[in-house]
DNA sequence: GTTTCATTTCAGAAATTTCTGAAATCCTAG
DNA sequence: CTAGGATTTCAGAAATTTCTGAAATGAAAC
């Protein structure tokens, strides 16, 4: 591997929190090479520059390309497939975001949501754990779903207010007494057991 | 196994989800099976009903620990260790992401941060990719720290308002024009590049 | 102290995942 | 169609992780 020291440094701690996040060295290597690069890479760039073989970097790349992490470029007069990450971050956290969302969560989701219907009615504590599980996981996933939709601009907005967002709230609730910002509704559910208990 | 299933299927799906969520097929198991279970489980009782060895069992439950994601109970009259999961949902929600926080994030942050230190001047387009990183992540992790620090009755108050949380702060800012709501301060940042480039 | 259970450690076996080189496939240009 | 180059596939090698049984350690009861 012929890196600078600042891109060297940067691939191989990418390399080694790879396996903690669901991908394996080579992917990360690879991913971290791209996030640095200004211009666009092919295959054989990378070969040289982390010293894979051409197949595994072949590999890496299809499965960059499943998780929607790498951009495809064409340059004139080359036949050959160069790769780059999105320029705007928000867009790469947003893809991260909702790949592992897609990958961690959903189909849990769909499990718990199965094994609810199928439930016989032995062991009511497991079902009603189960249930709640399945509630909190779908209050969380919603409001993801939620935010998700928001412009940038406006995530940023919220994110930097953080718990400062708590006394808009209040602030509203008294000035004027809105139907929102008191927990209620959320239309029809079983109800048969809450998720906010308040402890 | 020998298990009700309900339970059976429970536990097979968190195995699998398992190496998904950076835990192995035993200790995803395990964990299944202590959630659904009223009762505090012995590490024979697991090795019983799962059939996994007695020390991979005595393994799984060191790291569970390691994770702080279970409890450690014991019987009058019976000096084996009992374990279970928090009763509270949401308490293992916060050390869930607490978890994946320090071990996912963490590291990177400060290698970030170490990298931007050690930085020699070479290559300002990397440098300036991993200042934005930096940032980036500081803005969520500093949010996330905030979120945490609410009691969970106003956590799931914001959560099940999702994005209509917007409203109330446009609201607020028309009706009583506050220093918040606006994207300002910050205290000091080196400000090299920001991460909120809205397009 | 000794006995008796419970738990942990650890070296090697088993299973899984990652990586490679060679061959196959797939373009595109001519 | 054929040639030339780029990319992918795939079977096996290498590396890593997980799992086990046996031995070691620990800790309460006597």
């Amino acid at each position: 591997m012929k890196l600078p020291p600042l891109h060297q440094e940067f691939v191989l701690h990418f390399g080694e929190m790879g396996s903690r996040w669901g991908i394996n060295r080579t992917v990360g290597q690879i991913y971290a090479l791209l996030f640095l690069s200004e211009e666009p890479l092919n295959a054989d760039q990378i070969v040289d520059q982390l010293g894979f073989s051409r197949s595994n970097v072949s590999m890496g790349l299809k499965e960059l390309q499943a998780w929607n992490l790498v951009r495809l470029r064409h340059k004139p007069d080359d036949r050959r497939d160069y790769f780059t990450t999105p320029e705007d971050l928000w867009e790469i956290v947003r893809t991260l975001v909702d790949q592992r969302k897609k990958r961690e969560i959903d189909p849990t989701l769909s499990k718990l949501r199965e094994l609810q219907l199928g439930g016989g009615d032995a062991d009511p504590y497991a079902q009603a754990r189960i249930s709640e599980l399945r509630q909190m996981i779908e209050l969380l996933t919603g409001w993801y779903d939620d935010m998700n939709r928001l412009e940038t601009e406006r995530l940023v907005q919220l994110l930097s207010l953080g718990s400062r967002i708590q006394k808009v709230i209040s602030a509203t609730e008294t000035v004027v007494p809105l139907g929102f910002g008191t927990r209620k509704k959320k239309s029809s559910d079983d109800g048969s057991n809450t998720a906010g208990g308040s402890k």
